[in-house]
RNA sequence: CGGGGCGUCGUAUACCGGUAGUACGCAUGGUUUGGGACCAUGUAGAUUGGGUUCGAUUCCCAACGCCCCGACCA
């Protein structure tokens, strides 16, 4: 992609945002606030969310089936499990005269899916021979948060992975359980958040009296506190008896994911059960999963930044290459950067192309408030080759464009 | 949800009860080109609604919005 045909304007200005994530996500043009906790994911953050949750998408498709539920739901299904009092909740009425006129019942516009999951799975009727099953989606979520904060962090509106399993029974939900633990974990390694994050045991919230898991990643701006010990053995803050308090070692965290055990909690409530093999009714067990897949980019940012910006992690970058050439008039210049290019897209990489006719200083500020893993320099100076640097280093190599492809697509 | 602050070009700010200024950005032209260079010209602004006043962007009230502290929360 060519710098010019992307929809991105950086700025060097030195405001400060509530929160590195923010200030650095909206200086590098990732993201636009539309209003509090709101934002627009401009192309190049929209890039960064896609690798992640493409990320997710392969790990959970391992545990379960991919689908689309809608945003909205009618209110019905809220005041079935006695959750319209969930105060973060958003309701949406029609807007024109008729609708107003008619007093319409409101929608709820969608914090979460279990009111939504467990209905369509009951209108399909499974029976013992078909659990457990899972089934996953990535949308956006709706929570209208008194105070949102801290850029990606926490929003009235987030990205959000959730996951919802259904079982026979308590043992074969917790087995499910376990599982889904080590494929979060094997998502939070991809995208370079492993060394980091621990499962701690948290409370059920709203949604079940037991102790759900929280994967928390160390982070200074994280909301949390978490206790964890040498064995990687971790709990929340909120949960932690005394004992846990002066005996583990505390860190800030951010919750980038969580499991809950639900039980039977919505089951019941949709009076949804199965058949057994004896032909008996039985309560289905479920459990559900999420990942804040916008939040984990926040985290991100939180976690790898320098003082002159980004450094994303190779898996999730938005692009892997960023090319400058410069050239200034120098049409020679131009056109072997153009060919770098070409050759660097032909090989499959992905790369962005810093065409404008700016300064040297503009494209290396640029480079490194980005973030992106290499950058690759066409000029005078490198006599037909390129000056390839890592992103994290500061030193240059000069080397053949064919040695770097090599280097880059191994 | 409690407490506080602030609303001026796209952004950051200044002044003012009587013609709203500067910088950045953006546009055009020109000089530059290895760490965000420069010159010239141009572009664009008082959140909304009431009130006070001859006159309100300025003072008062309200709404709305944004920000900060705390509580809560993926």
């Amino acid at each position: 992609m060519r710098y010019s045909q992307l929809l991105l304007k950086t700025t060097k200005e030195s405001k400060q945002f509530d929160s590195i994530n923010a200030t650095l996500l909206i200086k590098g043009g990732f993201i636009d606030q539309t209003m509090a906790g709101v934002y627009t994911f401009l192309p190049l953050g929209w890039r960064v969310l896609n690798k992640i949750e493409n990320i997710v998408r392969e790990e959970m498709d391992a545990i379960g089936a991919e689908m689309l539920m809608p945003t909205l739901s009618p209110r019905s299904l809220w005041e079935q499990t006695n959750r319209t009092g969930f105060d973060v909740l958003f309701e949406a009425r029609g807007a024109n005269k008729a609708s107003l006129a008619k007093n319409d019942t409101a929608f709820i516009i969608n914090p979460t899916h279990e009111e939504l999951i467990t209905p369509i799975v009951q209108k399909m009727k499974p029976s013992y021979k078909d659990l457990p099953f899972g089934v996953y989606q990535i949308q956006t979520k709706f929570r209208n948060e008194e105070r949102p904060k801290s850029g990606l962090l926490r929003g009235r509106e987030f990205r959000m992975k959730d996951l919802y399993s259904f079982h026979v029974s308590l043992e074969s939900m917790q087995e499910y359980y376990e599982k889904a633990k080590e494929v979060y974990m094997n998502v939070f390694r991809r995208v370079g958040l492993g060394d980091d994050t621990y499962i701690v045991r948290a409370s059920g919230g709203d949604f079940t009296k037991d102790f759900s898991h929280e994967f928390q990643t160390v982070c200074e701006s994280g909301e949390d506190t978490i206790y964890v010990n040498d064995e990687g053995d971790g709990w929340n803050k909120e949960v932690a008896t005394e004992e846990v308090q002066s005996s583990y070692t505390q860190h800030p965290a951010s919750e980038v994911g969580n499991i809950f055990p639900l039980g039977t909690k919505f089951t019941k409530a949709f009076n949804y059960h199965f058949r057994h093999e004896d032909g008996q009714e039985k309560p289905v067990y479920m459990a559900s999963y999420g990942i804040g897949t916008s939040r984990i980019m926040g985290v991100l940012v939180e976690k790898f930044h320098d003082e002159r910006g980004i450094i994303w992690p190779d898996s999730v970058a938005p692009y892997t290459v960023y090319l400058a050439g410069l050239n200034g008039d120098d049409e020679t210049i131009r056109n072997q950067a153009d060919g770098v290019y070409k050759a660097l897209q032909k090989a499959g990489i992905d790369v962005l192309y810093d065409d404008r006719n700016v300064s040297p200083g503009d494209k290396f500020g640029d480079a490194d408030l980005l973030g992106i893993p290499w950058r690759v320099v066409v000029s005078k100076k490198t006599g037909g080759q390129i000056e390839v640097k890592r992103r994290t280093e500061q030193d240059n190599t000069l080397m053949s464009a064919e040695e770097f492809i090599k280097q880059v697509t191994n």
